[in-house]
DNA sequence: GTCTATACTATGATAGAC
DNA sequence: GTCTATCATAGTATAGAC
């Protein structure tokens, strides 16, 4: 029933990640996922924006439990930030740097035109920085575990793009060791 | 004589970095610019990817000589650091978040579909690299130097993202501020 | 009632005619 | 040096098949 629908969401998670928003036509997605073209309005009825609006809702809530997942496995907070920038860069040097964040694009290219999906952007940020910040606070006062999560959230979303534009993974990884210091520090 | 190609260039890094790149259309470009209709082939006969390679070099060499200048003045490299986060989110409220980085769309939508923008863009992140890491290497070595300024770079070019995700420049003004905590305390 | 195929309109980049 | 034509493809919408 709902699975054809699924299959949709799937692709259009993945195309956009890889060659962004704009970049990935409506017909692409409907090949990929298998399903013929025009069937979208039925799924969606609000075109592409509701589609990619339920893209980046399951996109966003699947880094953010792989984020929960592996910071805690470390022994202190700083060593799983650290790990989480390791798997992320190791991740994106397996699929040749074709994979990047799954949000990025839709940010950058809608933050100024489309006011719903720059909301759902901004509430699966949130949701990220809560899951780092929850963590923090083993550590550190409410404020100061909000501030360093909201570093954290930039510098992953920013060492990706830097990371990809130079197909080396020295970016994530220098990000990963510098908040690692930065939070064992204090 | 090169005048009216200079303006061409000029809105295109205007509006890729309000729009985005594939939001951004020649013809808009043209129309802004104040250039003939269908004259862009004449100036740039790579079309749209040799304007944008050319509006990406001097988009970058322009946030260069920001960096250079705007931590130059600091006292130490950390308020340095500092102040351009907050000149920086200071220009994006006073734009009303339309303005954004200015390589970041392409970097995001170009980098996995075009080697030059991709080429491009890499070494336009490296200038502004070694603009950091050279007033940073007053206090480090070569290699922590680098480091740092790769993580500076990256957090830059996130908090950007988040702050107009959020319509709100909290994500630059706590990067900057955790940035210069590490860069102080070493 | 659920899903699919085809058609429509607009606009993109581009190139050749003036 | 400039403008108009071309061609492809985008997103959208609807009418009909199962």
């Amino acid at each position: 029933m709902t699975t054809k629908r699924d299959a949709i969401i799937d692709s259009a998670c993945h195309l956009i990640e890889v060659q962004g928003y704009h970049a990935t036509g409506i017909n692409q997605i409907l090949e990929e996922s298998g399903a013929p073209k025009g069937s979208l309005y039925y799924y969606f009825p609000e075109g592409k924006e509701g589609l990619a609006s339920e893209a980046i809702e399951r996109s966003s809530r699947l880094i953010e439990s792989r984020i929960r997942e592996v910071i805690a496995h470390g022994v202190d907070p700083a060593e799983g930030i650290r790990s989480f920038f390791v798997l992320l860069s190791e991740r994106i040097e397996a699929s040749d740097f074709r994979h990047g964040g799954p949000l990025t694009s839709v940010a950058v290219e809608a933050a100024s035109t489309n006011e719903r999906l720059r909301s759902a952007c901004r509430n699966a940020y949130a949701r990220w920085q809560e899951a780092f910040a929850d963590r923090l606070r083993e550590q550190y006062d409410d404020e100061r575990a909000a501030s360093l999560a909201a570093l954290i959230v930039s510098a992953l979303e920013g060492a990706i793009i830097l990371s990809r534009s130079e197909r080396n993974v020295a970016p994530l990884l220098a990000a990963g060791r510098e908040l690692e210091r930065l939070i064992r520090s204090g």
